[in-house]
Parts: structure tokens; sequence; C-alpha cells
DNA sequence: CAAATTTGACCGCT
DNA sequence: AGCGGTCAAATTTG
């Protein structure tokens, strides 16, 4: 992480460089000689490398507001949380897995406590590309109500072998296919070897490496949550969405969260209008999240590139746009 | 051939 | 009754 540290100073320092640099050069333009077009050039990319740089400041903000288990992460992108609007303690999805051995007991305890208890995070357009670092096995599909795709279920290849009891539900989004939603339910207890996941992921990035596919992870809140109980306090042990099983994220009555990976638009956008996060789209390569997120060794966030020796005093600023994969190269 | 996926049936909840 | 979630037999895949 120490790299990436290295890099987020060296491209805030450049995007800043360069955004003074085209106002110079608007500067030169403005006056009587001047084009529309080369000073609206200009100007967009000004605002570009301003809001680039902001981006990288505001995401680090979001990940030290966001309390992020100091301990477990190795995610960038997954430990960015949203909790929910009510401050119910975490249910019994996460608790121990011991409640949910029994069928009838996942019927009624688990399905009210998992509404308001999951993880969601959606992935790119490509089938395989939210793949997380578990190992998951189909295990139905549903046609839903008013949603123009079918919802697919799944669950921990580990679940007979080792009684692990996570389950995620994949779905494309309505408004936008590319997109995919990945709803988190429960908690691996599943005992995946860090070398597994790296490994695994090492093949998916072999897999798409000519591609090049971009991502872009948008997080978001539900649009029911309340702006009051809507905090950042991190506690409860819950599963992390992305790749790590034994590195569970910390966060404290999460309601929901989503994380949406699309292959479109290389941009992360920040917007907060309750508390200063409506939603938030990262946006980088498939590989360059996938190496983000599949550092074979656990490290804690707050000792990452993200939160590390900033000093982020500023409030949060909504509306940012965030080029992360032409950060992260 | 084992593991994974598909898909219709079933179950519980509202 | 309708819906979402799960089961399990059939089928496909590696």
């Amino acid at each position: 992480m120490e790299k990436v540290k290295g890099l987020e100073k060296k491209k805030l320092i450049s995007e800043l460089t360069q955004g003074k640099e085209f106002v110079k050069q608007l500067k030169k333009q403005i006056g009587p000689l001047a084009s529309p077009e080369e000073c609206d050039l200009l100007l967009g990319k000004i605002l570009s490398s301003l809001e680039k740089s902001l981006s990288i400041l505001n995401l680090k903000a979001l990940l030290l507001e966001g309390g992020i288990n100091a301990n477990n992460s190795t995610s960038s992108c997954s430990s960015i949380s949203f909790l929910g609007n009510n401050n119910s303690p975490m249910s019994e999805v996460f608790d121990s897995p011991s409640h949910h051995l029994d069928k009838n007991m996942v019927s009624k305890k688990r399905k009210k406590s998992q509404e308001t208890n999951q993880i969601t995070i959606s992935g790119t357009g490509l089938e395989g590309s939210h793949e997380d670092g578990f190992s998951w096995r189909k295990y139905g599909q549903k046609d839903i109500l008013g949603a123009n795709h079918p919802r697919a279920y799944y669950r921990c290849t580990h679940r007979h072998t080792q009684g692990c009891l996570a389950t995620k539900q994949v779905q494309r989004s309505d408004g936008n296919s590319t997109i995919f939603e990945v709803t988190y339910k429960g908690r691996h207890s599943c005992k995946v070897a860090q070398s597994d996941i790296f490994s695994l992921n090492n093949q998916k990035r072999q897999k798409h490496n000519k591609k090049q596919e971009q991502e872009m992870v948008i997080f978001n809140s539900t649009p029911n949550h309340d702006a009051e109980n809507f905090n950042i306090t991190t506690k409860e042990e819950v599963f992390t969405p992305f790749s790590f099983p034994p590195t569970p994220l910390n966060l404290e009555n999460i309601e929901e969260t989503k994380f949406f990976c699309d292959s479109m638009v290389p941009l992360l956008t920040s917007q907060n209008q309750e508390f200063g996060m409506d939603y938030m789209t990262l946006h980088c390569s498939n590989s360059d999240l996938t190496e983000l997120i599949s550092t074979p060794t656990p490290t804690s966030i707050s000792n990452s590139s993200f939160v590390g020796d900033w000093d982020l005093s500023e409030d949060f600023e909504p509306n940012v746009i965030f080029d992360i994969e032409e950060f992260f190269s």
C-alpha cells in the first residue's frame, strides 16, 4: 500500500500542477483572439484536474469518516460503507452461525433481519467481475416483480463442508443493465485462505488483462435512508463484501450498502446530500481493482495510503469526479 | 465423474 | 393469493 500512497501524492500534485497550467493557458487564451472552443476545452481540463484532486482528498476523507476498521480491511473500495436508517443492533445474520444451521430458524428470524442488515455490492457488467474472492454456488434464480432482470441466488460453496452460511444475491440494475447489484447476506465462517483468494484473483487478473475492463463502483445509500441515523461509526463485525473473508469490516448499524461496478464510465463520483454522500462512483480497471482488493496480506485501511498521514480537515465536497484508473496507474 | 448451474416446485411470509 | 427465497432433480460443464 505504500506504493499507492506515493502514487496518490504524486497524482495529486500532478493534477494540481496541471490545473494550474491550464489556468495559465486559459489566461493567455482569453482575449480578442480566443476561440470559444479552446476556452471550453481548457475549462473542462481545469475542472477535471481540480475535481480529481478533490476526489483524492475526499476519498480519504470518506474513509476516515467512515470509521473503516483499521485492523482488517485490505480493500480500499470495499471499505467504504454506509449505514442504514435505524439503529437497531446487528441482526442474527451476523451473529452466531449456529443460529442458521437450523433451516427453520433461517426462515423466520433471518428473513426479517436480513432485510435491514445487509451489504449490497453492485458489480460490473461482466458476470465474473463481481467475483469477490469467495467461492459461490448458485442455488436459484427468480424473476422479481417490477424488476427487468431476474435475481440470482448464491451461497458459499463451503456451506456443507464448513457450514458457511454466507449468501449473496446478484441482480442487474433496472436503470443500467451493465450494473449488477450484489447483495451479501450473512458472514463467511468458512476458512478461505488468503493465499487462495490471492491466487484466485491473480487468475482473474490474467483472464481480464487483455480486455482492460474498467469498473465503476458506486457506493450507494438506500433511498429511504434516514439522515439522522446514517452514521458511519464502526463497531459490529460484518462480512466484508469484497474479497476478504478473514478480514471482516467493522461497521455499526449497517443497513445496506451498495456498490455498483460498471464497465462504462471511468469516473469516481461522489455526492452527498444528507451527510456527505449520496453515492460515490469509483472507477478503475479490473486489474487495478483486483489488485486493490486482493492484497495477500491483510492491511489496515487506516494504515493504508488512503488514510495514512493525510490531513483532511475540510469537509467532504459533493459532486466530485475522480478518475481512479488514472489515479492508480 | 464430480462439481456447478438451471429451473420448476415448494415453503413461509405478508 | 402473490411474492421472494430455497430446495432439489435434471442438466451442463470441466
